[in-house]
Formats: structure tokens, sequence, C-alpha cells
RNA sequence: GGGCCUGUAGCUCAAUUGGUUAGAGCAGAGCGCUCAUAACGCUUUGGUUGCGGGUUCAAGUCCUGCCGGGCCUACCA
């Protein structure tokens, strides 16, 4: 179908509760699906959980459970991070489920019947701390002359059988997607950091692990478990049914976009489209790796104890508040930080002092004073075409093409400097003046207001869905005339009307430990 | 250790890819307004672009060294 549009986050790992960064990936995604949904494009937008591996499985020993249980406990807390968030995915999918086991077999089926697997020994140095092999040149010498992981833990030669995925047959093509679709992996930077490392020499992949046992099982090789990133990548599959190839997989794949963390980018624009193209299957058409959110600057970590639970952050400051703060604070694809003082202050200034005052002045204005509605008779003048074709080119122009550039913020900004203009519009026809003198004219300035306000709200609806919503029902505009094909009509050619309008934004109060 | 990214006003970010006097918002200061959530508007203070060299008619932008922050280096967004 030429105007769907597949989104997917990346699946999150739940060997914990969900943290800031798993809220702002969902968000991010939220957006964009909200977003291409009011362009009138038919979305499918998936998360969900990755739930195999060595980690879930030594994880649920030291709590006494089973996988599953830890599995489903776990993955419970990212269902509701994403239902508390109004983060309205169309599937939720958890790598446990059986039918994603049948199609990363089938996935598995497919490179292996394209004569990219081969069953061979691993060998290397291997830390039982760290979970990992090292290569003979990352390791340090200990005190006593023996051999160390680069973080300092015992290491020993260890054997293990092991399938293994021709990866290095693969480097050509994939430097070629990289040179001929500039736009399959953004930003430009990670871009760059990806030619680099295809460039130096791909080895064949490790795909599979005799070790443990929780995870999918290698098809005709069933004391093997496939190597996470394996499973985990097919889950984009999974959401779509196949291997069945009829239904959704043939209306929405390839994805339209993999929204993903920086960490994860080589095995999303590496790996995957590697494995892909094995299988026979068309490649996602953009990866995007965002970045990282610092708490004032500083990572977050168990260590430093600054983790942060976004559902508090959302308690405490309001959903919509929480989601605008990331998407306009945050140059989308680079880190950015965060504080409860940054988010108190963007929104007190931009949601309620700028927009939602502006919202609220105008209709409870009209509420007060045009009995709830009118229509107004006058021509508009300069002035008001001037305002309303500035607005109207922010919100149906400029924030739609930076949102469809995943540049949210300069999206915002633009949206922004329309709620300025129409806030210093309003001082200088002052309709409280106006009311005593020229009515008429006052209402073809409170019209013009209310065709800008219908406006910023519609073109923020993917932002803050619930308080653009709300402005929007005060103003009685149709369910049917919120989305961006909309703006191009002129709300104030007819009769305006204002319903018990309320203040969409709260102001918040400084966090007390700032004072 | 290696690779890559990053450092611009107190804060968050711009700067058309080397081209005038480095721009916005917030925060601060002054004035105005009263419809509105003590909200809004106008004016204004504030920068040796991390530090040192270099290339160039011209450097925030390119090269180099140093300092700080980050990501990857075969299972944490």
């Amino acid at each position: 179908m030429a105007d769907s549009f597949y989104i997917t986050t990346a699946i999150s790992y739940p060997n914990g509760k969900p943290h800031i960064g798993h809220a702002y990936e969902a968000i991010a995604a939220d957006v964009i699906a909200r977003f291409q949904r009011l362009n009138g494009r038919e979305v499918r937008f998936q998360t969900g959980t990755d739930e195999h591996g060595l980690k879930m499985a030594q994880k649920a020993r030291e709590l006494g459970m089973e996988p599953r249980a830890l599995a489903d406990e776990m993955s419970a807390h990212f269902i509701a991070m994403c239902d508390g968030l109004n983060v309205r995915y169309d599937r939720f999918l958890r790598t446990s489920e059986p039918d994603h086991h049948r199609a990363s077999q089938a996935l598995w089926q497919a490179m292996k019947a394209n004569g990219d697997l081969y069953l061979d020994r691993y060998e290397g140095w291997y830390s039982v701390r760290d979970e990992a092999y090292y290569d003979e040149s990352e390791l340090v010498a200990g005190e006593g002359g023996e051999k160390l992981s680069p973080q300092g833990t015992p290491v020993e030669w260890t054997v293990e059988e092991s399938w293994f995925f021709r990866l290095s047959k693969y480097q050509g093509q994939l430097l070629t997607l990289y040179r001929d679709n500039p736009d399959f992996l953004l930003p430009e930077s990670r871009r760059n950091e990806m030619i680099a490392f295809v460039s130096g020499g791909l080895r064949d992949l490790s795909v599979s692990r005799t070790s443990f046992d929780w995870g999918v099982k290698v098809p005709g090789s069933e004391d093997h478990v496939m190597y996470v990133w394996v499973d985990a990548l097919t889950n984009y599959l999974t959401g779509l049914d196949y291997p069945d190839k009829t239904g959704l997989f043939s209306e929405y794949w390839p994805a339209d976009l993999h929204l993903i963390g920086k960490d994860i980018v080589r095995f999303h624009t590496v790996y995957w489209p590697a494995f892909l193209m094995s299988a026979g299957l068309p490649l996602p058409k953009q990866v995007f790796g965002h970045g990282f959110l610092l708490n004032r600057g500083q990572k977050e970590s168990k260590s430093l104890g600054n983790v942060t639970d976004p559902m508090e952050l959302a308690d405490r400051f309001g959903v919509d508040v929480l989601r605008y703060f990331l998407m306009r604070e945050v140059t989308f694809g680079q880190d950015g930080s965060y504080s409860p003082e940054a988010i108190v202050l963007k929104s007190n200034a931009e949601l309620a002092n700028s927009f939602g005052n502006l919202a609220q002045r105008v209709m409870s204005f009209i509420a007060k004073n045009c009995d709830g509605g009118f229509s107004a008779e006058s021509e508009p003048t300069e002035t008001d075409t001037a305002l309303r074709s500035r607005v109207n080119g922010a919100c149906r122009i400029e924030l739609p093409e930076a949102f469809e550039r995943l540049a949210f913020s300069n999206g915002l900004e633009a949206w922004m400097q329309a709620v300025f203009a129409c806030n210093a519009y309003i001082d200088e026809q002052a309709p409280w003046a106006l009311r005593k003198t020229d009515p008429e004219r006052m209402r073809r300035v409170l019209a013009t207001l209310c065709g800008c306000i219908r406006d910023l709200a519609v073109a923020v609806l993917p932002v803050i869905p619930t308080a653009a919503s709300a402005i929007l029902d005060a103003l009685c505009i149709p369910e049917d005339q919120r989305d961006y094909a909309a703006l191009t009509t002129d709300p104030a050619a007819g009769e305006i009307r204002v319903e018990n309008p309320a203040p969409a934004f709260p102001r918040l109060e400084l966090p007390e430990e700032a004072a």
C-alpha cells in the first residue's frame, strides 16, 4: 500500500524496569506515528520486549523464578509505561511468544537455504563474569602475569560449538547500501561510523549458543539457541505475521523507520540488513539512531544512584508536559540533558504562559463577551491575513516538514514563533478595547485568533495529544477536522463557538530541592 | 588501547556547509497593557565560539596538538 507507514522502536531488554531512555524512544516513536496518521497515512507502530538471553535466565535464577515468569512480570512494566505515556502502539510484541519463535526459525531457515549458516567452533578468551569473549589483543596482564579481561575479570580459553553467519560475504553490499541510500542510516555522523566499521572488514558472526537454553531453538540443532540479536531483530517481521507474506507483511514491509538508540546502530545497520539480504527480503527504508538523555549532564546509572523512573516524572509534571519537553528541548539524534527544573521552566514558559494562556485568554473572552459564539461579518484586514498566513504556514508547512525529517525541536521552534505572533497580535489589536468602540472589528479579531489557535492545536496533536484535544474540544472543532489536511480550511469563515474553556496547562512549581 | 562523535551567552540550541557586525528562546533589567493561568507585548544587558598552534583575502566552520564529555569495540534505550 503506497501510503502505509510502519514504524518500530527497539524492543527493550526487560531485566530491569523501564528507565527514561525507554520512555524517550517510545514517546518519539509515538509522536512520529501520530504525526503520520495526521498526514493521512496508514500507520502501524510496533514496540515490545526482547526477553531471551543469558542475562534474563540468570536474573530469573537469582530470583528463584522461571525466566518466563520474570518476563511476564517485567514486560508488564513496559506495557504500563507505554499506556501511561499515551504511547499508542498497534502491537506490543514479546519475543517469548510462540509466533515469534516461528518467525525467527523461518528467517533462520531462509538464511540457511541461501548457504549463509554453517556449524563451526567458537573459541576464545571467555570471561564468565562479563559473559563475553575477548580478543587476545584486548586482554591485560594481571599482577601475577595472568590474563585478565579489559574489565579486570578472569578469562579462560573456551571452545563452544556454534553456528556462524557469513557476514563477511556482505561487506560490499552493505557499503553499496550506505553509499546509494544516504537516508538508510541517520543521523549522518552514525553513517560515517558504520562505513568505517564495515570498511575495516567483517568477521563471520557467531549466531548460536549452547551454554543456556532460554531462547529460540535452532531448527534441526535443538541444543543450540539463537544468538539473541538474530531473534531480537526478527521481531520486526514477527509483528507482520512473517513468514506469512500475504496480509500485514505485504502491506507494511519493508519498514519505513526503525527508531533505535545510538548504541545499537551496528546491529540494525550491519547485521540486520545482512540477514535480510541473505533471506531475500527487502530492507527497511530507514534506521535512525537517536541520542541519550543525560540527567543533569550525567549518564544515569545504578552505581551513581541517579536513575529516574519516567512514570514518576509523568505523574509529577504531566504526560503531555514530559512529551513536549523531550521533543522540544533535545535535538533529535544528539544527546540531551534533562532535569526537573528544566522541565518546569520549559513547560511554564511555552505551554502554560505562551500557548495555553493564548488559547485561554481568547476563549474565555469569547465565552464572557460573545455569549459563547458568533460569526465575523467584516472583511479581514491585511494584518489579519498576515497573521493567519504566518501561523498557518508554521502549522501546515514548517512543522510538518521538520517532523518529516525527525527534526522535532526545529518544528516546535517554528510552532512557538507562531504562538508568539498571536500574542503580539492580541496586544496590538486589543479586543478588550474594541469591545466598547467597534464590536464588529472585535469579532473579526477574535475569529482570526480562533483560526490560529485551531491550527496551532492541530499541529501539536502528535506531541501533546490530550491538551491539544481539550483545546480543540473547547473550540468545537469536529473530530474529522483535526488533521493536517483540514488546515487548508479557514475556520474563521464560519460560526465560531466556544464551550467551557479551561486552562490546558497548569503552571508548575519549581521542585523544592532546586531552591 | 583503537574507531567515531561532541564542546558556541548563566541554561537549551542556531549559524544557508569557509563569506558582512556569531543569532533565537529561557533566565536577568527597564517600560507598556489588563482579555488571560501575576499570564501577554515592546526594549535591553550578556559571547576571546574549551585551550594553543597552523592553512586562507576570509575560520565557529578546514588541519594539528592538548583538555573535558559521550557512543561503539560480538546481548542495556
